[in-house]
DNA sequence: TTGAAAAGTTAGGCTGAACTAACTATATTA
DNA sequence: TAATATAGTTAGTTCAGCCTAACTTTTCAA
């Protein structure tokens, strides 16, 4: 019964992305890389990792190293999930610049609640449809923008 | 110079936000009923006006009323547009229920900048456009989420 | 016009999330 | 393999935001 409450902060949803992505090539996860990404110091890696480990969510040690637990993956993957479809979004649909939706995603996706995610993902794949289907939407409203 | 620092937390858009929209019929607001509106003590109120004060977005003075100035007008009606324009895109445009859009709207209306906001303002014109040259983008958005 | 109720403030405490500085453990390489 | 560089931890601090309890000020009605 380690789990001290099952809803994340912003911040520790932030740590346990980080060490998704980190982990996603070779598996664990290095506090100085964790540190490096979101631009924090390494003790307060050291913090959070604590924290994660007591939501059962990472696998860590004192100078070990860290892996995600398979719930801490589901989670992870989720917030991962949102990301995506939020930047996807934003830069496909909408036309704003990658490098500004990327930042925006990473903001918003803590923000928003499954009802949303879903259907913006929904609006996505219409839109894809359409696109398809004869109708470019996305490249109307690009020209929508760019008259006056 | 009592002005501290330019950018605003979370929270403190929050507390502006809610004196906007108090003062917006009596011009000004009471410290109570900000309380009730976002959910929180008496005192923190009190902290919070304290605090924009000192960025000189309020006029406030120990047990008098509170109004807002110049500059917190200006910032404040940015905050209310922010969560309108994405009330509006979430409600109208994804056809999420109101209660969600607009709980949706005052978290990550936080978090989004200006090109995301502009951007989505501009679809929501273009939308409302291109239903009205009777391509019924929304509706057939609607059916496209109830099949299947 | 005064005293009780309502509104507001102050004091003090808690938590989460960050920091620095100093320490310890691990890894590397001469 | 020992010394040094790198990685990680611990201790202690700070700050924002919230809280409660106790106090002060204002308002209003008998």
């Amino acid at each position: 019964m380690a789990n001290t409450k099952n809803k994340l902060s912003a911040s520790l949803e932030d740590y346990l992305e980080a060490i998704f992505n980190l982990a996603s090539d070779s598996d664990i996860a290095r506090s100085k890389d964790i540190a490096e990404t979101l631009s924090v110091s390494k003790a307060s890696v050291t913090g959070a990792l604590r924290a994660l480990k007591d939501k059962e969510l990472v696998n860590y040690k004192p100078y070990g190293f860290v892996t995600l637990t398979k719930a801490g993956k589901t989670t992870a993957a989720k917030i991962v999930r949102k990301h995506n479809v939020l930047k996807s979004f934003l830069a496909d649909i909408l036309g704003i610049e990658t490098r500004i939706a990327q930042q925006a995603a990473c903001k918003a996706e803590h923000t928003l609640g499954p009802e949303v995610i879903t259907k913006l993902l929904r609006f996505i794949d219409f839109v894809t449809k359409e696109n398809r289907n004869g109708y470019n939407l996305t490249g109307k409203f690009k020209k929508f923008c760019e008259k006056k």
